[in-house]
DNA sequence: TATTTTTGATTAAACGTTTCATCGATTGTG
DNA sequence: CACAATCGATGAAACGTTTAATCAAAAATA
């Protein structure tokens, strides 16, 4: 078992005190360009690196960043969509830059809903992700009282720092264009929309575009599936049954795809028999046939925006604008609309 | 700022020392029903939790896997292709059921290729993906002479441990299917397949099903493009301007969708001016019109796989029975492919 | 009963840092 | 020249565990 070398065999080496090396190492204190010069040297020499468990005991801070994704299935694997990649790449690419690395963690029920090992590992900050529908976690969380950004939870709190997507302004655009391409009798997919989330904003922005309009939203639909490709097929059958229905806005661009295979197996046209819209912009979305025509969010931007917050709030920047960030949308107007 | 509660705190409180304390916690040394409830109980009322850093720092151990994952393209981000989230997925999975966490890191080119955060935060294991492209990066890995597993690398070494599939088998199952189907110029599409890797596996495979057969392989052509949904959309030109092919193997499914695409922009009917096999059975493959046949892979499970093999390690299981590990594949027939 | 073994618990050192208080030496001021 | 201020460096305590060595009391043995 080799010994590991510390910063006691490097200030031996360089002849000094082991503050001094450690102010060397730190950027701290005072020390003079000649004992620098040999610190160093004695450390590049020895091939010398901190024990981060033991500053971390030192110094309450780890510099681990906690990203956790909670699980709509009880399977324990994390969601089997793309957005969730693109969102912690984000993330861990702007921690890096800034020396911080990523614990990634997925939690299920309530049951195995131990977020100890924050405290336990001094862990610095915390991404929850889509904690709408959990409550518990979403307390557990506050309970901390350490920095922690919350992505597309949607809770209806201020002193909590959020990240999300205008997602009512997703809603109302895509409605609003279909609307505005003459559909009057239009599906909508999604997830519960019962509890506050992504997918009550959205419909909310759907109301709106409709409210604008003397189409009254009864005349539409809402189909509550799973959001998955699986959920989006599972969702074709309704729809085929609904004869007045000529167009489909899917609040999950997973949804679109699964629902569009659906609709070819039944030999119906896009946007011939079905004008389809969906949401998230998943680089596949474009490769669909046709193209999707979908709300275009940049999921590893907001990953990005989502690490800067945190890291913002553990760097104490006080120069922290807003605790809320919201996102722009667009739409990306493909080959799965037309007008009528 | 709230004081921690100690395990000094625990033993005051149970009237015992803290080595007691700490057999409890533990479930070591020998400690009598009784002071074991005192001692229980007064963790409950503390609420104490130990200091991970703290016993990392004594016991050389973090309860941490690394899992690492390379970029191909300079921009920064995690691959974008849900096949690596399916993997992490996996390893998350067991890793957490094992008492392990994931701190998930991607590095880049050699220039920002430290490792040294696995030696700094005594990181218990590390899990390398599609290593073959970076020989530094396995180098550096062997150097640090902790548990590992290679997945995807293809790496020449007997010493060291791997997770990979049968993509040899993969390639030979595709083209022979395709040979059977009476398919004679047969279009390959892949990454590199020069340097020991997934591909060169897989082109092996394939050049191996021709060799069975009259037909030989210079008939047929591989085209080298990054893997990528975009990567398959710009092959498509070669694949058009080459008029004797009728079939098409990508050795990954996003290079499919992305071919598909490009296929239908030009009237191409797939199967019927073109065959088509993908590699991976991303949950998208069948989704797309028409579904892809593909080589199948269950890229949770060898995440999975992998988390064991590198957790057996650090538990020194000495009853690994071997250092590779090959997955087998399957080939999903699906609507991309029919007999001529 | 005298002696050994087992049980349950304790003491104290060690893990590798950071940081505060201290201190001598050098430099600056009036 | 006497004194204050600054500079560069150090010693030692503290962070919160684990664990080896030790020990008293209780149980088992002869």
């Amino acid at each position: 078992m080799k010994k590991n070398i510390t910063i006691h065999d490097v200030a031996k080496h360089a002849n000094v005190s082991i503050a001094t090396v450690s102010n060397v190492i730190n950027g701290t204190g005072r020390v003079s360009q000649n004992t620098l010069n040999i610190v160093n040297n004695s450390i590049d020499k020895l091939g010398y690196y901190p024990n981060i468990s033991a500053r971390t005991m030192k110094k309450k801070s780890s510099n681990l960043i906690s990203v956790i994704v909670p699980f709509q299935n009880e399977k324990g694997n994390l969601h089997d969509n793309p957005f969730y990649w693109n969102l912690v790449s984000g993330i861990e690419k702007v921690s890096r830059k800034n020396k911080f690395q990523v614990v990634l963690t997925g939690v299920t029920g309530d049951n195995d809903l131990s977020l100890n090992f924050i405290k336990e590992r001094n862990i610095d900050g915390v991404v929850i992700i889509g904690a709408s529908h959990n409550a518990t976690l979403v307390k557990e969380t506050k309970s901390l009282a350490i920095p922690s950004v919350f992505v597309d939870s949607y809770l209806m709190d201020e002193e909590v720092y959020q990240v999300f997507l205008d997602d009512e302004q997703g809603g109302y655009k895509g409605i609003k264009f279909l609307l505005d391409q003459g559909h009057k009798h239009i599906a909508l997919i999604g997830g519960n929309k019962e509890i506050n989330g992504v997918m009550k904003e959205r419909f909310e922005g759907a109301k709106k575009a409709f409210a604008q309009t003397d189409i009254t939203i009864d005349e539409s639909i809402y189909i509550d599936v799973p959001v998955s490709m699986e959920g989006g097929y599972d969702a074709g059958e309704i729809i085929i049954n609904h004869p007045k229905i000529t167009a489909i806005f899917c609040f999950s661009d997973v949804l679109a795809i699964g629902l569009m295979k659906y609709l070819s197996e039944k030999k119906k046209r896009i946007p011939d028999d079905y004008a389809l819209i969906g949401f998230d912009n998943i680089s596949a979305s474009q490769y669909t046939t046709p193209p999707l025509t979908t709300i275009s969010q940049n999921t590893v931007h907001k990953g990005e925006v989502t690490a800067n917050l945190l890291i913002d709030q553990i760097m104490n920047n006080n120069d922290i604008k807003q605790k809320k960030i919201i996102l722009p949308i667009s739409l990306i107007e493909r080959e799965s609309t037309s007008y009528l």
